[in-house]
DNA sequence: CAAGCGTACTTAACGCTGTTAAATCATTTA
DNA sequence: TAAATGATTTAACAGCGTTAAGTACGCTTG
């Protein structure tokens, strides 16, 4: 009697559907669109139905943001891997991050833009060997990577800390003021990178 | 007969209310608790009353912008003034725009982080002599400075918006991100700064 | 002074959001 | 066949921004 996995199968699918339609209305509507009605109405379900398979909207998007980290960090880790200068090697994946960013703003802003950190903590996002940690892990490595190479003694938490900081500012602004009169895209990516990754290498005068 | 007049000191005072009552709250609970229902109920009128004095939220929020714009503006146009050295110059004012962001999260977020752009027009904002274009020109003002005692060339906007860009990514994601396992708030923005100063006055090496 | 007009304000409602409790319906078990 | 279990829906709550309609008040005019 097959009964009970069939109907986990079913169960299974139903929750990978309601998954499916959310990364749908999220990539192709953005985030500001991707409401619990909405998914219901693309699942041809009843909006509380989801409610048995996920305890609530913040559940989803952390479903969500795992994935898209876990493409985040697939792109970050491909760009310029075989790179033999360590420096062009963490210019590459910074590249990689604002790139992503801007390819894909849904995901970028259910990761860092939106409010969301409350409820999906923190905690849970960083755990030892999710796509979170080994993102963080592969940017502090590729700093460190840069760091031994020149001859600055830079805190490498700190330096990750705010190399990310500086590609975020770049992604988020880009995103949720584009009206705004910016200079060339690439122009200012490459300038804001120039800047940073030679200022981490040189020596210090102050 | 200076009852028009009355009159409208009154609808002016009540106006001015309705502004208060939203920056009230703006600081005191921030920007996710700000509701049109929220200020009626600060002032103690109905809910519709407010559209007769805003045409809606988003002209409320373009007032309450204008204002936190000023106040950002004299941050740091005060910061490092008396400062001989251009790049501490630099340096101070960058450090003060991380500082009001921080300060006032509230006000931070609804200039910099709120969805209102669709809404609330970056022309309008940027209008020539409005609070956005004096900050913007005096940002530029200070990046040039520091570029001419340096022997870079570079480009006074892209420069510009790309410290701009790394400071906003420095407040935003300490403002969004609570919870992350930060390095020590000064450390970090100090990091932060020595890097992008030091790159911006350093010879190129790539 | 009374009638009427215009303005200020409120009530009620629409359509949207996330979410919960209760009711229904289908399927499996006893 | 009857009971129980599970899946799904309907109805509702509380919140949001916003609009249309209605009320009530003060001022102007006949």
């Amino acid at each position: 009697m097959g009964i009970v996995e069939r109907k986990e199968r079913q169960k299974e699918s139903l929750r990978q559907d309601i998954l499916d339609a959310s990364r749908d209305i999220l990539l192709a509507e953005g985030y500001a669109k991707l409401s619990m009605r909405g998914i219901a109405e693309r699942i041809e379900y009843s909006p509380t139905t989801i409610y048995s398979y996920f305890k609530n909207k913040d559940e989803i998007l952390y479903h969500l943001c795992e994935e898209a980290l876990e493409r985040q960090f697939e792109v970050i880790h491909a760009a310029g891997r075989d790179e033999p200068s360590p420096l062009l090697r963490l210019r590459a994946a910074l590249h990689a991050y604002i790139d992503f960013g801007l390819c894909e703003p849904g995901r970028y802003q259910i990761l860092y833009m939106a409010d969301i950190s409350p409820y999906v903590s923190m905690a849970s996002i960083l755990e030892k060997g999710s796509p979170a940690f080994k993102l963080r892990e592969l940017i502090c490595h590729r700093v460190n990577e840069a760091l031994i190479g020149s001859e600055c003694a830079r805190d490498m938490e700190s330096v990750s800390q705010a190399l990310w900081a500086h590609c975020h500012g770049i992604v988020s602004l880009l995103i949720g003021r584009p009206d705004f009169p910016w200079v060339e895209r690439e122009r200012l990516i490459e300038t804001g990178l120039d800047i940073v990754l030679n200022g981490l290498v040189s020596p210090k005068n102050r």
